[in-house]
DNA sequence: CTGCAAGTTGAAGTCCACTTCAACTCAAGG
DNA sequence: CCTTGAGTTGAAGTGGACTTCAACTTGCAG
């Protein structure tokens, strides 16, 4: 059959864009030959790859920080079944500490449904420094800014 | 004491910088007073409607809809616990099923780390159809592209 | 050989949630 | 009154992850 496949292939059957392949190109996630009249032809390891970088997404990873995991593998063989499952097993770790944060804000909202006050130094639910915002500009979940300064002290006690 | 706070003294027990405020404030989100001199002037609910912003970020809720919440709170009176806890409530199922999906999302990759295949068609890891997406442009936890389209087969059975 | 879908490029545009900037004006303590 | 820190505006910039566009070129079925 096919030994490679053609940007359209592979979008088809990653469910990933062909623009968007062009972009994880440029920016070193994904390679592919070229045909002799300039077009890109991927090797069917490439499928692997776009698999992973997809999953690291939903991760939360920043295709930054997924280049650089790839980069990790073994650029002499192959890649075994060990390679990528020590590149998934460091995911693993922070997809824990997402559920771990996310499973504490639903907690924390629970307790302020119950009371319905939303006085947030009562409850423990805007609590600055254990936020789902990650270090640096990568991997961010959800919180855009990061958990950096004097401690906010939103508690309202309304009028 | 002080009746209404300055938008320093807003940002300062909110933690929310001053040019975020005044985003929040064109977008709909907060309103304020203004003195004289055309300085704002938030009155205190404010610093609960802010609180109740941050908190949705962190659910994952996009801006417009955090809006769209708050413009449902009752506008004659000042919004009573259980207004608010009718708007965290809604959080919470959302929460839920982020939560759900990301346990999924660990347990499938538990799954692959064992056999360390990454062979998504054979493990349920890259789902088309059950991801983190929300619908519509809001909402969107990680996954950027819109679990539209026809079922990405992405499954590697590689060379 | 032809026609046309699929591929190529660099540059520019989009969306979200903000931040930064320049050029002012206000508020309040001394 | 004067100074100084805090506040005001609109416009432009940022960053991440792409998409869109225009203008061409390839590859392959018929």
């Amino acid at each position: 059959m096919h030994e490679s496949l053609t940007i359209g292939q592979l979008s088809d059957r990653s469910g990933v864009a062909p623009s968007a392949l062009r972009y994880y190109e440029r920016l070193g996630l994904i390679r592919a030959e070229r045909t002799g009249g300039n077009q890109r032809r991927y090797a069917r390891i490439e499928l692997r790859r776009v698999a992973f970088i997809r999953i690291s997404q939903q991760v939360g990873i920043s295709l930054e920080e997924i280049r650089a995991a790839l980069d990790s593998l073994p650029a002499s063989r192959t890649p075994t079944a060990a390679d990528w499952a020590r590149l998934s097993s460091a995911w693993r770790q922070r997809l824990d500490e997402r559920i771990r944060l996310m499973t504490k804000l639903r907690d924390d909202l629970d307790g302020c449904i119950g009371c319905g006050c939303l006085s947030l130094d009562r409850c423990t639910l805007y609590n600055p420094g254990d936020t789902l915002a990650g270090e640096g500009p990568g991997a961010r979940l959800v919180l855009p800014r990061s958990a950096a300064g004097p401690a906010p002290e939103v508690g309202v006690s309304p009028s």
